[in-house]
DNA sequence: CATGAATGAGAGTTCATTCAT
DNA sequence: GATGAATGAACTCTCATTCAT
């Protein structure tokens, strides 16, 4: 496959990851990203055999832009609890930004394609999470910003409640001020005071 | 609508909830139901439109069964921390029920109809088991078991939690340590002591 | 299925033969016999699955007719080469009638499907049409009619020169005076002579 | 065409012949050639318009290498029965070879093709053979080894059986057995006692 | 000459939905 | 009420064929 088509790739993986935003994942047929990207039927045969190769393409394409989930937080002086608290405002906007983003598609395709627990990116994520805030808990801690008993749990509890509240915008709905309601929680169980 | 008719429908109610348990929603056909009833194509469609009516009524049936989540938890002279512990491990064996539970479907019966806030049954069932459990955490506090300055928030938290816990479940997988793990946490957080 | 339903099929069958006679086996799909029944695309999926249970059940509907091959060469005081003659006048008839036979389609049908030797429609035919022949041979010996050495492999060899000739028209093409010639030929091999 | 292209399209048309011993003609695709000679789609087109072009092309090559049939059999002080006899080895060997052969595709071919019986390549090779049959017959009878009352129909109807036994092993089945027996029988016709 | 991406027609198949009985 | 045959829209997928490079 050519320089040319490798573009071709990348640009049908960006149309169709639209697609996925606007319609979730099992609704997307062939034909959407066909017109979604203004190519011919069997045009889109030549690079993907079906949706599912697609959007696993374009979940692994956000993956390995997306490892930095902290890389706006962070900033040289800033403290651990400063660092939690903007990841977790940075998630925030994230849980509202309801069509704009691969949230239900990707649970739509987790439900259709129960992956082993390995090769399961969404594993991977989850728990490469969960670790750097957990060593966040432990450097906190340290500097008697935090208090946690069990770092571990801590994080990983962070992470299943973001889970919750994600699952929770895209079914019930949730608005800004319940997210932050939960934040301030956290945090006060973290033995941080929060001043809104 | 006669007696008989009544009846029929409920039966119709009952297979269609196996057919949602193993299939989810978005993948359950009319003839899939059709095939469960063993009934007539037609016949059906004097009882439901489609499947989202159908959908709509089986979760409507479990609720009007169902809200009584704390009924297995409560006996004359239970505290309040027993009755949360309780409550929690019933959601344990919920959550790890895999094929057995509508869980899969409802979520993804809510991806398709973004109901309003109101007339969202989750909703009402998410907000009323917050309250209960705010009641059971207040009269904790009363009593000296537990200790939690937001006693609402706390309870809520309980409940995004469970949601993450459940769409971690259905999607990366979970196991029951984890979710025991999950559990000690969060008495831990609410001042109770957990011993295994 | 109902009675209504069997005449259907028995109609579509009957229309399906008319073109597996005018196109052969592997050029008809599921559209051509729709339009030839002029029925909807999805209701002759009602009744088959594809081509070739069609011509499947064409081929049986045909066998369940014509295991009367002889029928219209036996009278009551014919003689052993009497019957024969008729029957390969009947064969020369047969192999003539180009277009409104499914030998094509039936060869292309067993080009693509290597049936095991049981199960085998066509193979069934040839064996119990050559043991009939065989039998008419040895009656023919008994009244000094015939001569044979070997009636079981001269009766076989009748049937291959037949599938001879049979292929022959097929793709060469082939004339009356050709066939009658052969005719002649085996008669005169087993002792007859004809007069034309 | 250059020295260049000429070895092309020979090229081609080798590993074309490949595809039709595999396949057959009706299911073989410009692509699977275009995949068995590992050139470009566009590339084929250069040289034949279809597959139709192609397999005639392998046809005709065929016909000008192949039509020395007797070859293999013929030696210096051999006598025509000797000669015949190892014609007929020689197509029981071609009869039993049901992969490596042309057979089926050429069947499939005249089908799809009615050629007029004028520039019909398989009627060409049939009538030489035939004649050639005929001539040995016509020694074989000088020589005191056959007997014929009509050699030109004795040898058309060689001709017609080994066309009868070759579209039994593509449909039916044949076993060399089978074969053999049918040998003797038309050799004891000619009044050859086959000694086995 | 040669390439291979792109097109679009067409075959297969499944279902929601209707309707005569 | 109940049936189930029938319809037709919508999708998937495969190739022959073309054409810019």
């Amino acid at each position: 496959m050519g320089e040319k088509s490798v573009q071709k790739k990348k640009f049908i993986l960006d149309k169709a990851r639209e697609v996925f935003m606007e319609k979730g994942y099992k609704r997307v047929t062939m034909k959407d990203i066909v017109e979604a990207c203004d190519i011919s039927r069997g045009g889109l045969y030549l690079y993907f055999a079906d949706t599912n190769q697609i959007f696993l393409e374009v979940l692994k394409a956000d993956s390995e832009e997306a490892d930095d989930i902290f890389s706006g937080s962070i900033t040289e002086d800033a403290t651990a609890a400063d660092i939690l608290l903007l990841f977790l405002q940075e998630q925030k906007k994230e849980l509202l930004r309801k069509k704009n983003n691969l949230t239900q598609a990707t649970y739509e395709f987790y439900f259709e394609n129960k992956l082993g627990r390995k090769d399961n990116v969404m594993k991977k994520q989850f728990d490469s999470a969960a670790r750097i805030i957990e060593k966040l808990l432990e450097t906190g801690v340290e500097n008697d910003e935090f208090y946690c008993d069990n770092c571990e749990e801590a994080a990983r509890n962070i992470m299943f409640l973001l889970e919750g509240l994600r699952i929770t915008a895209q079914t019930i709905g949730i608005t800004g001020d319940e997210i932050d309601r939960q934040i301030s929680y956290i945090l006060s169980t973290l033995g941080v005071e929060v001043v809104e």
